[in-house]
RNA sequence: UACCCCGUAGUGUAAUGGUAACACUAGGGAUUUUGAUUCCCUCAUUCUAGGUUCGAAUCCUAGCGGGGUAGCCA
């Protein structure tokens, strides 16, 4: 079933794409068929702004009951591998899972296990399974070129790259014809099936469309497509040495999977004339170019190269590392396909160049795991308390319910003993007004345990506050203002909890001063690692990549890497929202 | 300097010729055994100037501002 409108119900704001679609569907274009896909370059892991053009796709060909291909455009052997295939896949799958979506693609193999032939547009389901890759059409592309040079629309051209350069001209002045724009359709033809069988050296040749030298617009100064590129690609091997370039390869890439709507981001607005002059000259399938405006949000970079840079200068663990926002380190640190989900449709698409507030993608997280989370107490930065009324190596059993708005979630047990631990941070000797915390001779509720009163503050010789004796009250029917999280102290497990925060300290971080980068803009405090965190017994048992809310404090998820069975790693993937701080804050 | 695209609360996205809506942020308040959640309230001369129209965020013109484009990258 879809989930196409009916035009009955009050509609829901509608997005440009979407208003296109709607206006080709009752033109009755491509029969009212939608199809989508999304072509990334398995040059590099995917990041929150692949993420964005997924759901797009992905949630066009589901609301319209279309179909979407993950297509792979490998036509530069030189930047791309194996494993970013693997990866992209992954992620691809992950990602669509929060469409409800438990199929996915299928991991492919690699050259060795050559392909069967097939129709692409032959799946009826929503997602073909195997994904395509543009390599996958080489022939079909190489019988295109010969097509185009016999109709006088390409030729061969020895310029070399800098000799193209000072040909195309600039932006304000045009360009000259090359030498050989006039070569005979023979020559052409023959020249080019040199090219294919390695008569010439990398770089010596090129096959360009014959457009126009003069054109405003610069991709249309006879583009190349093909050039000499002797590489071992990591689907075709070494079968070419000549490789067609984006603009030859895209757009019939997607016309011969019966693509309806291309969507791509801004940057190729200029390319959409190109990419019509294909389709028309060769007559084939002709699908729309949409463009939108790529996600960019603050405290973040998001180019491939920066993001790199970070990886290879080991300012980051990796890619995986849980302040990327690459797609594993967003998995990583415990963001679900759903919430990335939510994100994306919330911010909407348009042309517009906007930049997104980080604290959208933090409410996503904070929305779903809120619902979803089960609750526990533990204790960052451990402060001693002793319960003085209380016997020494007593254990009290106590109910906590796992989530406090859904009792279906169930409860759990917790210990109270003699000598618990607070967080430091709940404890003040001179409190403001406002602070409902623990004060000397104050009272605070412990969470789902009781009411205790703070009789005496120890300190060390320096001062320091390193215990605290309080009188314990079971009865919880009394009201106090505050309420504090707590573990029991020799029964709390102790385990690694990693504290991150933005990897940039400041909203732009490509905004650097003179002499300055990115770099410059990192934030030191964006990872702090708490090796003895005081965590309630319970979470000993916690499964890898689960999460959890840590009462007060914010959202963990059990690290899938580091963890081992009984010693868990928690990394924080949001805090939770905090009015306290934003008001101790002030004057 | 050429061409293309875009300008609506702090940030995003709607309204498609009928008098600016929704979300996030921020600021108030209510509820609360998480200072969480939940619930209320507050925040805009739609970049500017002309024009068309009974009526313009919407259509036209000019200006201003922002982004993109000169790889044999994608």
């Amino acid at each position: 079933m879809s989930d196409a409108p009916t035009g009955n119900e009050k509609s829901a704001p509608r997005n440009f794409i979407q208003q296109i679609i709607d206006a080709d569907r009752a033109a009755g274009k491509n029969g009212g068929r939608v199809h989508t896909r999304f072509p990334p370059e398995p040059n590099g892991y995917l990041h929150i702004g692949h993420a964005k053009s997924i759901c797009l796709n992905f949630g066009l060909a589901k609301e319209y009951g279309g179909k979407f291909n993950l297509r792979f455009d490998d036509t530069n052997p030189a930047k791309e591998e194996q494993e970013y295939v693997d990866s992209i896949v992954d992620d691809v799958n992950w990602l669509i899972a929060g469409f409800g979506e438990t199929e996915g693609f299928r991991v492919q193999g690699s050259e060795n296990s050559s392909p069967a032939p097939r129709t692409p547009n032959a799946e009826p389901s929503l997602l073909n399974p195997e994904p395509f890759f543009a390599s996958d059409y080489f022939d079909q592309l190489y019988a295109w070129a010969t097509q185009l040079i016999k109709g006088g629309k390409a030729y061969v051209c020895d310029l070399t790259a800098e000799q193209m350069r000072e040909y195309r001209g600039t932006l304000t002045a045009p360009g000259k014809d090359s030498p050989n724009r006039n070569r005979t359709i023979a020559e052409n033809l023959e020249l080019f099936a040199q090219m294919r069988d390695g008569k010439f050296a990398d770089g010596s040749r090129t096959l360009r469309a014959k457009i126009d030298m003069a054109s405003p617009n610069v991709n249309m100064r006879d583009p190349v497509l093909y050039r000499i590129k002797r590489a071992h690609h990591h689907r075709t091997g070494d079968k070419w040495c000549i490789y067609p370039s984006y603009d030859y390869t895209h757009g019939q890439s997607d016309s011969i999977e019966g693509i309806t709507h291309s969507i791509c981001t801004l940057e190729f607005e200029n390319h959409r004339p190109l990419y019509d002059w294909f389709c028309r000259e060769l007559g084939i399938h002709h699908p729309q170019q949409i463009e939108f405006a790529r996600l960019n949000l603050t405290y973040a970079v998001m180019s491939k190269r920066k993001l790199l840079q970070l990886v290879q200068e080991k300012h980051v663990a990796g890619w995986d590392d849980p302040r990327m926002l690459t797609i594993r380190g967003l998995r990583r640190r415990g963001y679900t396909p759903e919430a990335m989900r939510a994100f994306c449709e919330r911010i909407g698409v348009a042309k517009f160049n906007s930049t997104i507030d980080m604290a959208w993608l933090e409410d996503a997280i904070r929305e779903d795991l809120n619902e979803r989370a089960p609750r526990g107490m533990g204790v960052l930065r451990p402060l001693k308390v002793v319960l003085a009324n209380l016997k020494e190596g007593e254990t009290i059993e106590l109910d906590a319910p796992n989530h406090p708005q859904q009792p279906e979630m169930g409860s759990r047990k917790i210990p109270l003993t003699r000598e618990i631990f607070i967080e430091q941070e709940d404890f003040m000797e001179d409190a403001p007004k406002k602070f409902f915390r623990l004060k000397p001779a104050g009272e605070v509720r412990l969470r789902c345990a009781g009411i205790i009163k703070c009789d005496e503050v120890v300190k060390d010789a320096a001062g320091k506050v390193t215990e605290l004796r309080c009188t314990f009250d079971p009865d919880h029917s009394r009201k106090v203002k505050g309420t504090i999280h707590w573990v029991s102290a020799p029964l709390a497990l102790t385990a690694e909890v990693r504290l991150y925060d933005h990897l940039f300290g400041v909203e732009n971080p490509d905004n650097a001063p003179e002499g300055k980068t990115f770099l410059d803009n990192l934030n030191p405090n964006s990872l702090e690692v708490v090796t003895d965190a005081k965590l309630e017994p319970s979470l000993k048992d916690a499964s890898a990549g689960t999460s959890f809310q840590f009462e007060r404090s914010g959202y963990f998820f059990v690290d899938p890497l580091d963890s081992k069975p009984g010693r868990p790693v928690f990394n924080r993937t949001a805090t939770l929202r905090d009015s306290w701080t934003k008001e101790s804050g002030r004057d």
